[in-house]
DNA sequence: AGTGAAAATGGTTGGCA
DNA sequence: TGCCAACCATTTTCACT
C-alpha cells in the first residue's frame, strides 16, 4: 500500500488523539468527514493502523517502576520456550532480539523492586536454559513516547 | 484517586481497544453507557488516562530498525542540554536514566542503518558532553506491547 | 454513583461528479 | 477518490433514585 502525504498527516494526527473526530480531521485537512473515514477504514485494513489504545500513567497506577533485562540462552533450543514465557507475562512490555550484549532485551514494568525480585528470580531466572540476566534499573524516565518519525516518510 | 475494579477493567479494555464504544462496555460490566462515561471521564479529569493513540505498524511504515543507545555524559551539566535533544528528535522513542552501563539508554527507531548512522554520528555524538555511546541492534521484536500489568491491581 | 429517555452530535451509506 | 445529504448509531444531558 502506498501513502500520500494525507495519509501520513492522518496517521499522525491519529497517533496523537486516537478518538479525534472525523470531522475535526475533516476540517483541519480541508476534505469531507466520509473521504476521512475512508482513508482511515483503507489504512486499518492493510493493518497500517492495527488499532487503538488509552495512554495510561503507569506513575498514578503505581506501576512505575521500569527495568532493562538482558537475558542469555545457553543454547537457541531453549527460545521456543523463553518466548513463550515473554509473550504472556504481561510484565515485560517489550523484547528483542539483540546482537551484543545478551541475546534478548526485555522492558520490564513492576510496581516495587520486591515486585522486580519476584519477577527476576522466581520467573526468569528459573526457566529452563537462562545463563545470565542483566538487570539495569530506570532511575526516572526522560521520555517515552510511543510515537513513530512519521515526519521522516514525507 | 482510588480505583475499583470496575476502573482497572474499564482501563483494560481501553488500553486494548481505545476507541470501544461505551455502550459495549456498558453491556459487557452490566451498567449503563451513561455510567461509564462518567467513569472514563474521571479517569481521564485524574490524569489516569492521558490520551488516546492509534497503534501503528512500523514494519508496513518501514521504520522497522530498533536500536538502544547507552549513552554517557561528561558530567551533570550536560544533562539539560542532552535532555532537550532528546525531548525534541522524534527518533528516539523513549529515554531512562539508568543506573549501571552509562547515564541514559535510548530507544530510537529508524528506517535503515543509514538512518542511524547519521542519528548517531550527527546526531548524538555531536551533542555537547557526550563522553560514550553504545550501541545495541535489535535483530527482530518478539514482543512490543505498550499495555501495563494492570491485573496486579485488582 | 447509577438509570432511562430525550436531545445533540457524530458516523455511515449511497448516488453522483 | 471525493462530495453531499439523508439515515443511523452513539454520546451527552438531565431529572430522578
Amino acid at each position: 500500500m502506498s501513502l500520500d502525504e494525507l495519509d501520513v498527516k492522518i496517521l499522525s494526527a491519529l497517533s496523537q488523539d486516537g478518538r479525534v473526530k472525523w470531522s475535526a480531521l475533516a476540517e483541519q485537512f480541508g476534505i469531507s468527514a466520509p473521504a476521512i473515514a475512508d482513508r482511515v477504514r483503507r489504512l486499518e485494513n492493510a493493518n497500517v493502523i492495527t488499532g487503538y489504545a488509552a495512554r495510561l500513567n503507569a506513575e498514578k497506577l503505581g506501576i512505575d517502576l521500569t527495568a532493562f533485562i538482558s537475558v542469555t540462552l545457553d543454547h537457541p533450543r531453549y527460545r521456543q520456550g523463553f518466548v513463550a514465557y515473554v509473550e504472556a507475562a504481561d510484565n515485560i512490555q517489550s523484547c528483542h532480539h539483540i546482537v551484543g550484549e545478551g541475546d534478548y532485551l526485555l522492558q520490564v514494568r513492576c510496581q516495587s523492586t520486591a515486585d522486580l525480585e519476584r519477577l527476576l528470580s522466581d520467573e526468569i531466572k528459573s526457566l529452563p536454559g537462562i545463563a545470565q540476566t542483566r538487570t539495569t534499573i530506570a532511575l526516572s524516565t526522560v521520555k517515552d513516547s510511543q510515537s513513530l518519525p512519521l515526519s521522516a516518510l514525507v
